[in-house]
DNA sequence: ATTATTAGTGAATAATTATTCAGAGATCTA
DNA sequence: TAGATCTCTGAATAATTATTCACTAATAAT
């Protein structure tokens, strides 16, 4: 018989806490009871569900999506962005905005950045960052030699240099090839006391910005300047791999594939980056879904930044095996 | 460009925190924010209406019609209680409960209660008082004398006396009638040391509960046993009396009517009541409608206990005049 | 009936959340 | 381009809310 009456003065508190916005102290003295016993009508109410409160995401948004990808993949975070086509021009751009915007409101003072400077959805990202005047990054760290000819190469470099005048930190470059020619050409290269500090500064990196990379020999040896040889990633691929971080390769269960291109690679190791306290990967398109999902089986990556369709795919894929 | 990052950020913190009922400051960590500002989007979040929070009234709650009793006679407080049809008996049972279990729980520890002891819901209601061991009241006071035969008069002292009990209170009785035979008589009775005693306790009382009547001849004069004549009646008819609390009565405006049968009422008086901290009003019923809107019109109730049935004709009826 | 367990209360306090404040940019104005 | 105004931020703090505690009373179990 009383329950209602109960149920009644509950939904009275709801009502005059969450429809008229007055405190719990209000409303106890309002109802001459204490402000305890109206903090726990209103849990009962949570409880009775006699107030609901839904999050309604925004046009644009994809929170579920998100959230699949979080538990499927046990991401901390993920980010999908919304993008009108399939298209990498057009994903990239959406993601490097994204990831600007993370990086704008998310850096910590102090932050020691590593990017692996040659991704064009990381170039992406750089254009979109508004000037952080109180120099809030301490360092940005090129974690990855500059790809093929010399031009690239200062590229990579001026990519690095701009990240760094943004944040306001000091820019660390490593003013050498991705790749050596040879094991002996890598530790000389290696030797040099800037290139020595810079490879010093991996393990302090607090925030490492990566792109992720298929081995489609196509796409790879156009981007990479062709300083792999259809052979050497013919290597790759019988040893299983599917994706790249850095020029590191895994396969499809997210293993990192040891090969004899490892020793000639100049720049941080997939095992370097698992000690960074945050990863973020920037990453979308078709041809890469793959590549995406083994990345994130390498229980590396912190953050993905990706899109509406990449994500779908991700999903889609992982569910049905 | 941004705001559409914006929104998906606050949304992301709205899901962490009312979906994931994460502290704020656990999203602020996870986020790489500051509390504050987790604090600010989640108000912005209500602002742009990404969280909707909704009180669902339980089924046999009034939340709505209450609102607009309230808002309609500017009452501290309306109860609406659900009863299954729109007679007297249950409407009184029902009311009844309400009030006793309002009183259970809102009653101070130290209240002085004023009762107008012989309506027949306060009656129900006292019916309905669990026991309060620890003597939380302090005085129960019966504000009205009894009325008519002295059978009656027992019968209402014993209700003003099982309400002390109850409310573990002291009882302060008025043993008169509710109205003398005439002015002098009053005065005599008045004089009574045990009575002053009561009628001094009028302006101490700081919890009143008290009846509504209409003054329909039939029922007034059935309810109180004859005493007023037709001739009387009539005259509270004639200066426009609608209704009346302990005796006193007032017109559909809820201006007191002043008659010749103040003089011989023993009771507190409308004015008396207008100086107590919080009056509970209980009543409901077709033919009492005009008499309770008009009630409320005078000011005095802070809250009104009444049936779904009475409730809807006062709205109705208010709304169309 | 009598004891044990459970449920419920308000006061005090701990935990959490909202706001104020001071400073840094951004944006607008002339 | 400088100045004025407005906005945004995090740290500190104020305000608010949730929980603990000590206790009462209700209910169940023996």
């Amino acid at each position: 018989m009383s329950r209602l009456n109960e149920l009644r003065m509950i939904s009275r508190v709801a009502q005059m806490y969450y429809s008229e916005n007055l405190r719990q102290t209000t409303i106890a003295a309002h109802l001459r009871i204490s402000q305890a016993s109206v903090s726990r009508m209103l849990k009962r109410a949570q409880e009775e569900e006699i107030v609901r409160t839904t999050v309604v995401p925004p046009l644009g948004t994809f929170v579920d999506l998100e959230a699949q990808l979080r538990s499927t993949f046990s991401l901390a975070e993920a980010i999908i962005v919304e993008c009108s086509d399939d298209h990498d021009g057009e994903i990239m751009s959406r993601i490097g905005e994204a990831a600007a915007h993370l990086l704008e409101v998310t850096l910590q003072t102090g932050d020691i950045i590593g990017v692996s400077s040659w991704s064009e959805t990381i170039l992406k990202m750089v254009n979109n960052i508004h000037p952080m005047k109180n120099g809030k990054a301490r360092y940005v760290v090129q974690t990855m030699g500059g790809i093929g000819d010399p031009t690239v190469q200062t590229h990579a470099n001026q990519l690095t240099t701009r990240l760094a005048r943004l944040t306001g930190a000091e820019a660390h470059l490593l003013n050498t090839p991705g790749v050596a020619q040879s094991r002996e050409a890598k530790l000389v290269l290696v030797g040099d006391n800037f290139v020595r500090e810079t490879i010093n500064l991996f393990d302090k990196i607090s925030l490492a910005i990566v792109g992720i990379g298929s081995i489609e020999p196509s796409r790879m040896l156009t981007r990479s300047g062709n300083i792999f040889s259809s052979r050497e990633l013919l290597e790759v691929k019988e040893a299983g791999g599917v994706g790249e971080i850095s020029l590191r390769f895994f396969n499809s269960d997210g293993v990192i594939v040891k090969t004899s291109l490892d020793e000639r690679v100049i720049g941080m190791t997939l095992k370097e980056h698992s000690h960074v306290d945050r990863v973020i990967a920037l990453a979308g398109g078709k041809y890469k879904t793959d590549a995406i999902r083994a990345a994130l089986k390498t229980g590396i990556i912190d953050l993905l930044i990706t899109d509406k369709f990449t994500a779908g795919r991700l999903i889609e894929t992982s569910l049905s095996k």
